[in-house]
DNA sequence: TCCTAACCGAGACGGTACGTCCTGTCTTATG
DNA sequence: CATAAGACAGGACGTACCGTCTCGGTTAGGA
């Protein structure tokens, strides 16, 4: 082992990326974005407004799609998700998160925009997409179940995270980007139908287990 | 005063629109559209393969979104709802409708391009979704729906049509759009979450009733 | 001999040709020509401002540049070749006249333009435009130079009016499209030239009669 | 400081312009201009005739027009004045120069359509074409006419060159583009014409000086 | 202290498409 | 027939971006 490999990572040769100005474009990316929307945000337009090259997004991100997968999930990354002390009050905040986050059109509407490209490209903008953007709304559902199955509250076999988690999401953005918005009424009534889902699911497990 | 003129629409004055160039260009819109995707669906090249100018799909649409929304449309307009007599049969039909419809690319992807257009603009393109696109799927639900009320399956305020269209069109897209193909086991458990939601609805209607 | 023939013109079959529409149509591409120069100038905005339909102008005329000729034409008609009772005072009334029509940027300029057209279809276009202006303004000279001979001012064979025409319509063109007005100044300078040029030669055809 | 700084001219910054576009676009739009005419010279068809891209014509010439100024200014750079001994001679050899070059429809016409176009745009337009292409024939004549004021050939005060520079380039152009061709016998006219008003002037002059 | 590789800005480049405008032709119904 | 109205194929306009490239110049670490 070499004193250069000592902390893992070889440093590049040359003179080194300026760290100030990937934060810089995302931020200009992601005002250009929330103005525009992803198909007439440009890359000049946010070169300009970040006050940088366009060669020096190019040198970052392959392309268009990719730097708006990039800005568009720094918001995504500030998703939390707080224990509430139950299943019921973590699925709700998680509900009010996404539709806080998938009301927004820079953000809701750049995310409807970023899977229609994964339509067309699933290998390529698709995976980035997932694994930017869909996991961390996935992960506001899976991460309240994992909790209340490590709390007691129900069993491991209860609940299809994936189905849920595309459920509570696929629900809220359409409901943002069609109806208008997910306000408190419609959070109200799905939280009511997954409840009422999960309950009359334990009532058949209660009545199967009781049958054997 | 003619009978024409009291009883008949008036003919619009000029030369009047080429009948069958409508449905050609729609027919390339479509073609293009799968193959490309809405943003790069171009008018010059669904022109040339309409064998059409340019300026004939102007003066039709307004804009490339707007054929892009017509386009789609008379796929959207194709879905029969059938009576398959059982509440639960025709949701499953209407969900296996629905997943047809959003798996392929160039309709669920164009449907999500769709939706984050109309999150730029609500008002115009917004409105030309919602009235060609989103209200076919909706109509999928609602009809199943009233369908079983009339049958007295279920009681009239037993279910929030908008609610349950929302959850299961946005359902079926996020899924097809993220997590690869709303397959049959994806259609089973949203069926089945749905039923048991509906069941502890109606226990929940019952207890209510008692306690009266 | 019918009696219909009496006015020895056969009255076309069908709808006779609107008498006003094409003043109307002449005034309105005047307009037009004058705001915009020929090569913007539009039929379909002459149309509009005729308040006459497109197809009533290509009745009329086979072209654009057609009816620009036409147009200008008029005003060229206008031109008059009074008699001052000199030659030196008709060449300056003509030369006054000249000055005062390609002066005006919507004749001048559009005098330069049809003559560029004619440059590209010397027969069509060409044959127009020399018919329709380039003689008016040769006829100037023309009508000056013969009233002159009539008088007996000078000798039939002592000019050559294609020639001076050329160049007292040439000058004044080039004078009011390039170096910009043809003001008194240039005026007086061309005439005093032409003056001296006619002296001289007289003096050359004397001196050659007395050798003789 | 370097010595780049203090000495020579500071490159812009940017990628330079390729060399040899200019001229490539320049022969091609002559090319285009000669076969087509100002008007229908089309920035499409030059610009793929010159192998470039349009965009590259747009980022040099502001406008179709601009870039056919140009094109047809470096035939009028081309323009030579030799010394042949004499005012007439050179007188001559100008107008010659001047015909030839306004015989051509693809440099006689564009000029008049260019002029037309001046026109409607003194100040734009008007002012590029005094400046690169008016100015060349303008030169001919002064030229022509200083070197014999400095042979002592005629007096400073004798001529006015600009109206003696309209006379001639304007008698030339006028006859090439409406009577046909300036031949031989018409320049020969004109130089007599000329001659003739210089032997008169200088006869006035003369008697002039005589009187006082 | 230089060397060298990568960075950065600026902007040219070949392309592609946009949406607008206009030309000259046509197809209607009506006068 | 003429006319108003307007659709049509075609073509060019000038603009806006994309993603690539080629410059001059900067900024580090390693030789």
């Amino acid at each position: 082992m070499t004193l250069r490999s000592k902390h893992s990572r070889h440093r590049r040769p040359g003179r080194p990326r300026e760290e100030a100005t990937e934060q810089a474009i995302a931020e200009a990316a992601r005002e250009v974005l929330a103005a525009k929307g992803v198909s007439r945000m440009s890359m000049e337009h946010v070169a300009a407004k970040a006050g940088v090259a366009k060669s020096t997004l190019y040198r970052r991100w392959p392309s268009k799609v990719e730097l708006a997968v990039h800005a568009v999930a720094a918001r995504f990354d500030q998703i939390e998700v707080g224990d509430h002390g139950s299943l019921a009050a973590d699925m709700r905040a998680g509900i009010e998160e996404a539709a806080r986050l998938l009301r927004d059109p820079s953000t809701g509407g750049a995310y409807a925009a970023l899977l229609a490209e994964s339509a067309r490209d699933p290998e390529g903008v698709g995976t980035k997409v997932r694994e930017s953007l869909s996991i961390r709304l996935h992960d506001v559902v899976a991460t309240s179940v994992q909790r209340a199955i490590d709390r007691g509250e129900i069993a491991p076999d209860m609940v299809d995270v994936d189905l849920l988690a595309d459920v509570v999401v696929g629900s809220v953005m359409h409901r943002a980007l069609v109806t208008g918005e997910p306000d408190d009424a419609f959070v109200d009534g799905l939280i009511q139908m997954l409840a009422d889902a999960a309950y009359a699911r334990w009532l058949r497990a209660q009545k199967a287990t009781g049958d054997t």
